[in-house]
DNA sequence: CGTGATGCATCTATGGATGCATCTATGCCT
DNA sequence: AGGCATAGATGCATCCATAGATGCATCACG
């Protein structure tokens, strides 16, 4: 049920700003109000929602600090992952054969042209390069920031869609570079990746309305 | 109501494994079920509590496997944090109080022989640390970490209030390195220093009775 | 006389409480 | 030992109280 409406959110079937209500949210689904305030809770939790006390809940707007920081954390647990895959320490196998799925997915999802589609391939094939890292902590907080990043992907693959060919070709390189265990190759491809997916200077923040107006104190985290 | 609960279990006022039951949480605070369902909910998230349909809520024991995971995620937050620093995307006269206001309440503790209060400002420490690094998401994330790491960490100063002092002086180092913006010092110290409170030889992890025994495929997640 | 501010009524949505059904586990009886 | 009954706990639905917001009517003032 959360997962249903999580869905409703990264798909834009609510635009930002919205109001969504416990009763919104149980009528849809046929149940009553006790599962749709479960539902509510996890909306929060993934950061989709903010909960307004005696008021509802607002589909949260995506902002452009959020998502540099979204990705920089995503960058940082790949990152961290392709280093241990360099150590050794995990199953290449595994993660071949899950990286070669993925990316049957990217490019049946290409060929339809279907950016849902491509969305949730680009998430699950970003969470295979994490899971090689094998920390469990790890990829249990990628998880929960998966609607976030699905949101974004979501929104890239709607507004671009051709950019999708270019998406699939980088994420060939970076599965090979991942393979090779090649950490620093890694870093740069993927610094590369989000930069040119999610920050060109076709939609530079400045003009963004989406941006927040807070002091620019901080240039992007993650590595230098 | 849910920090209360987690309290409980940080302070191992609950045994792991016991059960937990939507009845006993609100007995103990005087409400009726509702709010007490939304925090066992909240304890499942934090990781704390394992939920059981129709059964009830089982505290979680602390395997090694995950204690393994736990720090090696909050040493690569603090890491990229310091590298932010490093780079300059920090505001260090605010990191510096704040850590030694947290070096203080350590202090405090360590007098007062205080383990509870030592994890806790234990926590505060690190974290002061990974928000230096400017990423909202990282921050929010360590604190859905919190209690697991605070339990780790009062597990360490229950056991072993011996090794307070000690603990004391290398957070004093790491202090140190962090505002410097020694990365790489500070990846070696912190590597050394959870390694030294968390898995010392005393408790070696293969005759930990709390230790999963899953297949030891992969060492330590974290750099190498 | 017109305009704006203020106070009240109402309405909506949450937050909490409780009743009922279901399911599981345990213990007893045969 | 096996089956049945019972107790306990969740899961869901419904009901009650309250807080915030909104709209309207009234009143004060220019």
């Amino acid at each position: 049920m959360a997962a249903s409406a999580a869905r409703a959110i990264v798909e834009q079937r609510h635009e930002a700003g919205a109001l969504i209500t416990e009763a919104d949210i149980a009528a849809t689904h046929g149940a009553s109000r006790t599962p749709a305030r479960e539902a509510m809770l996890q909306l929060e939790s993934w950061g989709l929602v903010r909960l307004i006390p005696k008021k509802g809940a607002v589909v949260a707007p995506v902002r452009t600090r959020e998502r540099r920081d979204l990705l920089a954390v995503r960058t940082l647990f790949e990152t961290d992952a392709v280093e241990a895959v360099a150590r050794g320490d995990a199953d290449l196998a595994a993660l071949t054969t899950d990286l070669e799925r993925q990316l049957d997915r990217q490019r049946r999802a290409v060929a339809d042209a279907d950016p849902l589609a491509f969305a949730g391939a680009d998430c699950a094939f970003h969470g295979c390069i994490v899971r090689a890292g094998g920390n469990d902590v790890v990829v249990a907080l990628l998880e929960t920031l998966g609607p976030r990043l699905a949101r974004l992907t979501y929104d890239v693959a709607l507004e671009s869609p051709g950019r999708l060919p270019t998406l699939l070709h980088e994420h060939e390189q970076l599965a090979d570079t991942a393979r090779a265990g090649d950490a620093a190759g890694f870093a740069a491809l993927v610094r590369r990746h989000v930069a040119a997916g999610h920050f060109s200077p076709a939609e530079s923040p400045a003009s963004d309305p989406a941006s927040d107006g807070r002091r620019g104190e901080r240039p992007a985290a993650g590595r230098a």
